[in-house]
RNA sequence: CGGGCGGUGGCUUAGCCUGGCAAAGCGCCUGCUUUGGGAGCAGGAGAUCGGGAGUUCGAAUCUCCCCCGCCCGACCA
């Protein structure tokens, strides 16, 4: 009874502990943390600054990238007109179950044709990019948009799948395939670049089973996370989309020897369900835990004080460090509320910030701060810095921040990762926990399906295409093509 | 889209079965006191009870329709 008090009372007390619920936690920590919301509109949300900054800051980097290996920026429109969204018939038929239509617009009242609401932007940009391309001096063209798009989900939650989600997608056009392949691979690249470099999070990158392949794509690659639940989330697709469009949208060129080709063509895209991913890659009990790189805030400042005179004292203490520590480029805040230190402490650690500086008429008397780091969380666990040297020893906490992040991360993954030879034994695993578990596959649908029916929802992620399969399929025993990998996935 | 559950000040909920002045804790505002891990006292503001229709002298409460959310299933490039 006292044990479970004092538990309790070591957690904040407004969100659901993980190990309780990991769902109630989830949407605890989406919004008391204020990154998101819910909406009046049924499956959309409201992002708000906390969150949208984190988004910001994937889209800059991202952004930065592309923009490095010549990529431009476009904007084509919302809306589809239904004769060019039917055209690849594929396409269609994977998207049409999810599609919202503008039937019906003001005065004009019911419209000759219905305008689809784009879902992805492959038919428009498609029948947009026809025109500007003729010559094979046009090609490549590598363009991107950064946008919204609406998918009629009927599950949905917050971040992971909502009916309306920002993202960026990429669209490229290519004289051979050589090229194109090229193109997808690199932009695999660089999802798994943010993915680990920004994000702290590792990532399986590989080919998806043709069950999960993008509709109109010949093959799709992704990067999938392994989140604190051993689910698996889909963080970043990049697909190869042949002449599929090109020859729907007659998206041709003019060869160096003077003969009409079509297009290759890649498509691409990370949304804000990345957010989602660091929200549960990383989080735990006390809520959230940001990697720097992405973090709204790095540092917050905690100042303590038991009067008006030390209130003044630790304020100009601060003021002798504060500028500094911020022209080296740290997002530093300074929480001057006039609460309680302890309320302060279990906000900002519920809202993932890394590192915490505690400032009190001790630490002024020595010229120094306590130190409180988000992943050591515990009251033994802090350490002083003397304050004269903040500015140069605050990055560098924050990129072993980042380091130990990425390093937990990965030790959580590989400590879920696990290697089965039969579908029995797949069963029996996915019976008692989650994680990533490979296998050797012969790459036949129908083998697939029966792993998804017999586990009530795992499915294969994907898999290495230049790596050796060995061994017999974990269903049918056939010769495996594959070593794929397996989980549940959000 | 089917089955189940829920929606009451900013938040968490009680009240609903059995119709009769809308309530508590937290949060918010003011003042005092406090401040190194979620303080205390005093006073105050804040709700057309998700929306609409109906039954009734009277509806948060009963009936019907709709909206939003949660759980289970189906679906998910």
């Amino acid at each position: 009874m006292t044990t479970l008090m004092e538990e309790q009372a070591d957690f904040p007390k407004e969100i659901t502990r993980m190990s309780v619920d990991f769902d109630r936690w989830y949407t605890d920590v989406v919004r008391k943390a204020e990154l998101a919301d819910y909406s009046p509109v049924r499956g959309c949300m409201v992002i708000r600054p906390y969150g949208f900054a984190i988004w910001e800051a994937i889209q800059r980097a991202f952004d930065d990238m592309i923009k490095s290996s010549g990529h431009e920026n476009w904007y084509f429109p919302l809306l589809i007109p239904e004769d060019v969204i039917m055209r690849e018939a594929e396409h269609i038929e994977g998207f049409t179950p999810e599609v919202a239509w503008v039937t019906e617009a003001g005065s004009h009242g019911k419209l000759d044709q219905r305008l689809a609401i784009r879902p992805t932007s492959e038919t428009i940009v498609g029948t947009v990019m026809r025109k500007y391309i003729q010559s094979w001096r046009d090609l490549p063209q590598l363009t991107n948009q950064w946008c919204n798009v609406i998918r009629w989900e009927l599950r949905t939650r917050l971040f992971l799948r909502t009916a309306e989600f920002l993202w960026q997608e990429g669209h490229t056009f290519h004289a051979s395939a050589d090229e194109a392949r090229a193109e997808v691979d690199l932009i695999l690249d660089y999802y798994r670049q943010i993915a680990e470099d920004w994000l702290a999070l590792p990532v399986l990158t590989g080919t998806k089973s043709r069950a999960e392949t993008f509709a109109g794509a010949e093959y799709s690659k992704s990067i999938e996370a392994m989140m604190r639940d051993g689910y698996a989330l889909q963080a970043g697709t990049s697909h190869y989309l042949g002449q599929n469009f090109s020859r729907a949208y007659e998206i041709a060129f003019t060869n160096r020897e003077n003969v009409r080709e079509l297009c290759h063509t890649t498509s691409w895209g990370i949304s804000t369900r990345m957010v989602g991913g660091v929200i549960m890659g990383h989080g735990d009990d006390r809520g959230l835990i940001l990697p720097p790189k992405v973090a709204p805030i790095q540092v917050v400042v905690v100042p303590i004080y038991r009067d008006d005179e030390s209130r003044a004292r630790v304020d100009a203490f601060i003021e002798t460090w504060e500028a500094g520590v911020r022209g080296m480029g740290v997002r530093l805040h300074v929480d001057r509320r006039d609460d309680r230190p302890g309320d302060k402490f279990n906000h900002w650690e519920l809202k993932g910030v890394p590192l915490r500086l505690e400032v009190g008429p001790r630490d002024v008397e020595a010229r120094q701060v306590t130190l409180s780091d988000r992943l050591h969380p515990g009251r033994d666990e802090k350490r002083t810095l003397p304050a004269m040297a903040l500015a140069e020893d605050l990055p560098h906490e924050l990129a072993r921040f980042q380091r130990e992040l990425l390093q937990r991360a990965r030790d959580f993954m590989a400590e879920n990762t696990f290697e089965v030879q039969t579908l029995a034994e797949l069963v029996e695993h996915f019976k008692t926990r989650n994680g990533f578990v490979w296998a050797p596959w012969c790459g036949d649908p129908a083998c697939e399906a029966r792993v998804t029916e017999e586990t009530r929802g795992v499915t294969t992620r994907n898999f290495d295409l230049d790596a050796a399969a060995e061994g017999a399929c974990l269903v049918d025993g056939k010769p495996a093509k594959h070593r794929v990998a397996f989980a549940r996935p959000y």
